[in-house]
DNA sequence: CATAATATCGTACATTTGTACAAGCTGTCA
DNA sequence: TGACAGCTTGTACAAATGTACGATATTATG
């Protein structure tokens, strides 16, 4: 089940676009209330990006009273899979390894977590 | 030894930035080759690019010849450790597990490389 | 030394992005 | 039912981005 080449997310685009995902169902007023506090847009802003997302096909919306509540038309596996493909091809050619690596030495990754991961990657 | 506050890259520019690293010294020829195949642009985009780099406080050049070499003038790290954090930020809310699982479930990760990890991860 | 070849520089320009105001609907409550 | 509060829509606009042409400068070459 193939999906449609959609157009590219901007970056605020995509972090709007996480907290639907999130939110599951969410009001222009449900995502600027998720905001991370240290990045607190207007509104109107939220609104113009959740326009725009919906224009792109990531997200759609049904109305419900006089709210409009957006609800993702996409599922995140498949725009995280491009996101992180382009971020890797970007800033390490493709590979993952050295990123692996990074996280593995500056984000809070402990041997547990790496246990986890061996189960996963194992599995597959 | 805190870095100064660079202004953003945009993902052409760390692509460009990217190669830079990897050729240690380049000129815009050598940028222009480097590319990867899929990602043919014009030898003056590359151009425009590094000046904007250079500007940006990035990379900076020495004369040679008549051509321009290029060298990064920021280290790696500092930007990778920016450009992974945004990223984060954006697509999964600051959390790298999300991110860690993702890549061992459908980035050709092994448990070799797994290994490896751990062992980094235990050492910090 | 004149010229061809090759680089750079200045400049340009259409889009996309981030951000937001103002005007117009629409339920709701007194 | 009329006024209000809350939403959406249309529109705007500056800045950033991606891309590149044309003019100019410099080196190598015959």
């Amino acid at each position: 089940m193939t999906q449609k080449k959609l157009p590219a997310l901007s970056p605020s685009e995509t972090e709007i676009l996480r907290l639907v995902w999130q939110l599951d169902k969410a009001t222009v007023q449900d995502v600027c209330n998720k905001l991370p506090a240290k990045r607190k847009i207007a509104y109107a802003t939220v609104q113009t990006l959740l326009r725009r997302l919906e224009k792109k096909g990531y997200v759609k919306h049904r109305i419900r009273g006089k709210a409009h509540v957006f609800f993702a038309a996409v599922k995140s596996e498949h725009v995280i899979k491009r996101s992180v493909g382009d971020f890797l091809d970007r800033l390490f050619g493709g590979d993952p390894i050295p990123l692996m690596q990074y996280l593995a030495e500056h984000g809070k990754i402990n041997a547990g977590d790496i246990e986890k991961l061996k189960r996963l990657a194992g599995k597959k």
